[in-house]
DNA sequence: AAAAAAC
């Protein structure tokens, strides 16, 4: 039998509530944590991307608020604004029915807004670093009763850029709050500095040596500088993601890129920091509506954030350090779904890849990608809007070298590990998504943009 | 050296 999630503490209503959205069991990471932070431990938790972290905090956080004590009694923060909204929406979700008023204080919106739902008194606040010491200098935010602080991505939050705001959010906070740490990557050196805010926290780790998990499947594809974007082209025409995730590392890379793409009629956006947040937040809904299926960002989008549907993680540059890969590709192979995870490779990134590479302790597989195609070719016969198989059966004889079989091999692996009882997935995967009718997941076609 | 994060 099965553990509920009323076996580790949490209130019936929540889990009713859970279970209307289609969430019955707890994760492992759940499971372990759950019962803990009910207690007011503190906790360092690491586990892997997309296996629940966020609800393992949100879940006691919710049920421990006194909703008839006018204070703030629980902080999260986070290293993005994006992440923020994300988990702000989650924990309107769960406040179903009560009187728990919450709040999003994050940069880029109107100060004013976030004021007068201050004066509401407010038992939870989300919010990113810098607009969070700007509400406590002016004194709109009192976090002297505070009973619970989660730093999300803690790893990130603790890193260089934001220990010092960090450090001066948690003296304002009373020594007896419960301190919780969440990511998916927490360095040893992290783990230890972290200790310092906490007090005799129980350290969860991730078992075995996956840090990426089984269900993404990575890939590396070796290119050139001069080569790379009609790479790219062609692995999107013949992968066809349903949504993809295409990271770049600079804003300016970005931007160009996504010009690029969408000159040739793909049906893309950016996200990242040079753009206003009233574009920020209306490119992350296009994408989480499907509206736009391919999404090219910088790092803003690597932590973190969990869009339903998407397929496909493409590392258009190779990532900084092994931290920054596994956060970008775990934005798919979520909850038990499957992903595919492609990195582009120059020469001049072999090393930092090998680096990478011995770091997670994956083995990529190497699929090299023939000459590109002559121009125009693949994108012509999409814009007749014919997909006829007789053409799609020629188009895959002539990529013969670039595993043709792609699609096959897919099934067969889904169909594998929802049958090996050799190894059963930990990762249960969702049941009917009825609550979210955007999508046809069978539909991994592009559309292209009327133009 | 880049990215993120306040006005």
């Amino acid at each position: 039998m099965a553990i509920s999630f009323k076996d580790l503490g949490i209130s019936k209503e929540l889990e009713s509530l859970l279970k209307k959205n289609g969430i019955t069991e707890p994760t492992p990471i759940q499971e372990k944590s759950i019962p803990e932070i009910l207690k007011g431990r503190d906790v360092v938790a690491q586990a892997q991307t997309g296996t629940g972290k966020t609800l393992a905090f949100l879940l006691p956080i919710m049920d421990r608020i006194d909703a008839n004590k006018d204070f703030i009694q629980g902080l999260i923060i986070t290293p993005t604004r994006e992440l923020a909204i994300q988990i702000t929406a989650e924990a309107k979700k769960l406040a179903a029915g009560k009187e728990i008023n919450i709040l999003a204080a994050y940069g880029g919106q109107d100060v004013a807004q976030q004021l007068r739902k201050l004066k509401r008194g407010i038992h939870l606040v989300v919010a990113t670093p810098g607009r969070l010491l700007d509400h406590m200098e002016r004194q709109n935010i009192e976090l002297g009763r505070l009973k619970s602080l989660v730093l999300d991505e803690a790893d990130e939050m603790i890193s260089m850029g934001f220990i010092k705001d960090l450090e001066a959010i948690i003296v304002k906070t009373p020594k007896a709050r419960q301190t919780m740490l969440f990511s998916a990557t927490i360095p040893s050196e992290v783990r230890k500095l972290a200790t310092r805010f906490m007090r005799d926290p129980l350290q969860l780790e991730i078992e075995g040596k996956n840090v990426t998990l089984d269900e993404i499947e990575q890939v590396v594809i070796e290119t050139t500088d001069r080569k790379k974007f009609d790479t790219l082209c062609q692995m999107l025409d013949e992968h066809r993601p349903y949504l993809a995730i295409i990271f770049c590392r600079t804003k300016i890379r970005a931007i160009k890129l996504n010009y690029d793409l969408a000159v040739k009629g793909y049906n893309c956006d950016e996200l990242h920091g040079d753009l206003s947040q009233s574009k920020r937040e209306r490119v992350m809904k296009s994408f989480k509506s499907a509206k736009i299926q391919i999404l090219v960002a910088t790092d803003i989008a690597a932590r973190g954030i969990d869009v339903e549907g998407v397929t496909h993680v493409i590392n258009y540059d190779v990532p900084e350090d092994a931290e920054s890969y596994i956060h970008r590709i775990g934005r798919t192979g979520r909850i038990g779904n499957l992903g595919t995870a492609v990195t582009l490779v120059t020469p001049k990134d072999a090393d930092t890849l090998a680096v990478i590479e011995r770091k997670i302790k994956s083995d990529f597989k190497l699929k090299n990608i023939p000459k590109p195609k002559v121009k125009g070719e693949n994108r012509a016969e999409k814009r007749d809007g014919r997909k006829s198989s007789k053409k799609a059966g020629k188009d895959q004889g002539k990529r013969a070298d670039y595993n043709p079989n792609y699609r096959a091999e897919r099934r067969a692996r889904r169909s594998g590990d929802n049958q090996s009882s050799e190894a059963p997935s930990k990762h249960r995967p969702r049941k009917s998504k009825n609550d979210s009718p955007k999508k046809n997941p069978k539909d991994y076609r592009h559309t292209v943009k009327k133009r």
